[in-house]
DNA sequence: CGCTAGTTTGACCTACATCAACCTACGTGG
DNA sequence: CCACGTAGGTTGATGTAGGTCAAACTAGCG
């Protein structure tokens, strides 16, 4: 199979979307704007912000939801310090989140796939407090913030989706605290990969293989590594029969292996 | 002096509220009833949820927050899968959060003081995501939850207020994944220290002298090192005369050395 | 076809963990 | 009031996971 992320039969409600751009061919939009997007239309809906919303609330969420806007591969979407505007809901592509230190190191945390909300870090302060830069050519949804507030105060089930997306996003943070606290490169690497796939599944992609969108390097940065160590840790996977790697093509081919590691206390 | 987190004579709004429960004497109530809290009338209010509220909207807040809950030093306010009812306000008090994997290892994700929400976390699933765990006697605020969501429907400054609040916690968050992820441990313990006494400082009290409520194995679970390894920094730090160090009480003695440790890449 | 960015692998080094002994302060009961 | 127990803290000796440096390999891409 040429694309190992390719949606598994049962479950693939949005593989149009997933692909890169360049491959995908909009849906008729249900509006005369060809540039307005429709979440009550978009495949993505079970995943993002309008999840639980009834059909009329979605019609009102259209209004909201001005444009789409694409972001090339290497391009930021928002930088530190840009004031804050908008939250961005992934359509198509894929995201890495970021921020330095002063002294120029800098840290990945997190990335970002389709349906899933970026620049929530922006609210506290009204300026955006990490780059947001694709990893492919992706596109967006642009969501202005105080329309989306505004909306929320009329509808309690899109205040309550979004507060929960929010306090979601704290889980994860702390869960990535643990692993940076207290998991060794092994565990780290396993632990990433478990949560990617299982991401790639819930949006209809193989659970066993998939194509990494970023670097060693990115990865190490999240994950608290050298890119060394990275891809020394991809290399013993392999040689144990956990995967098959082939630069960023990774296919896993003993998943309870791999789950044992993260639970397991040392060896 | 006794109490070396005695606040500072230039400010010191709410020094009552950060001593022990035990000498702490309650202002005379607004409301009849002695249990109830008043927002409107609470030393905290520049710090905690009603921060930009209106006096007329502080009212309505009052009837929002219902009681107040002791918590006994070392005793938990909530548990991990807990049902979600509130979120918490400390009133006094000093409190962790803590992760734990299924193996057993745990990681706090955080040291909460006077001012500061607890249980977000338990937006997302509605059930608590972590423990939190009183470091010393403690009383919070008990804000429940869908009292909150419909009060913020009514208030935008609340809604937004609430809003930060979680930003907030999501760039805390990721500013603790750059320092797991890529400081060595000594830029790690002087970062800790340096937002301590940020913060105790906000509250009124000296920016150069605390009392630790924690163990050296809760600051070093907090910060990716073993108890060994944080106590061994301590003394490095007082040999090179940046701090003078008395098990829990600690005198920053050179401030510029400790945030240029911070700052400085290696040395 | 040659450049460049990314990756792999090896040899060596170091920051921190581990293990262990001892110290300190405080609370409890005699 | 003291003595003893215990939880927490300090310090030393040694081990090791992962960092660092370096070289070679691979795959796109102009």
């Amino acid at each position: 199979m040429l694309n190992p992320n390719a949606p598994t039969s049962d479950t693939a409600p949005q593989d149009a979307l997933l692909r890169p751009a360049s491959e995908r061919r909009d849906p008729i939009p249900m509006k005369i704007d060809a540039f307005k997007v429709a979440c009550s239309s978009c495949n993505l809906r079970e995943l993002c912000l309008p999840v639980g919303l009834s059909q009329p609330q979605l019609t009102q969420l259209d209004t909201l939801v001005g444009a789409r806007k694409s972001v090339k591969r290497g391009d930021a979407l928002f930088h530190t310090g840009d004031s804050f505007k908008s939250v961005y809901a992934v359509r198509t592509g894929f995201f890495k989140t970021r921020i330095s230190s002063e002294d120029g190191r800098d840290q990945v945390t997190g990335f970002q796939m389709a349906g899933e909300l970026l620049g929530l870090d922006g609210i506290s302060t009204d300026r955006h407090a990490c780059d947001a830069i694709a990893l492919e050519d992706s596109q967006v949804c642009v969501i202005p913030y105080s329309q989306l507030e505004e909306l929320s105060r009329e509808f309690s089930d899109l205040q309550h989706q979004f507060h929960k997306i929010m306090s979601r996003e704290i889980v994860r943070d702390h869960g990535v605290m643990l692993l940076l606290g207290s998991m060794r490169a092994e565990e780290r690497l396993a632990a990433f990969l478990l949560n990617l796939t299982q991401r790639l599944h819930a949006r209809g992609f193989s659970a066993s293989a998939l194509v990494l969108r970023m670097t060693r390097e990115e990865i190490g940065s999240y994950l608290g590594l050298k890119l060394e160590t990275v891809s020394r840790t991809f290399s013993k996977f392999q040689d144990e029969g956990l995967l098959e790697v082939k630069q960023r093509d990774i296919r896993i081919t003993d998943e309870p292996g791999l789950k044992a590691l993260v639970n397991s206390v040392r060896c």
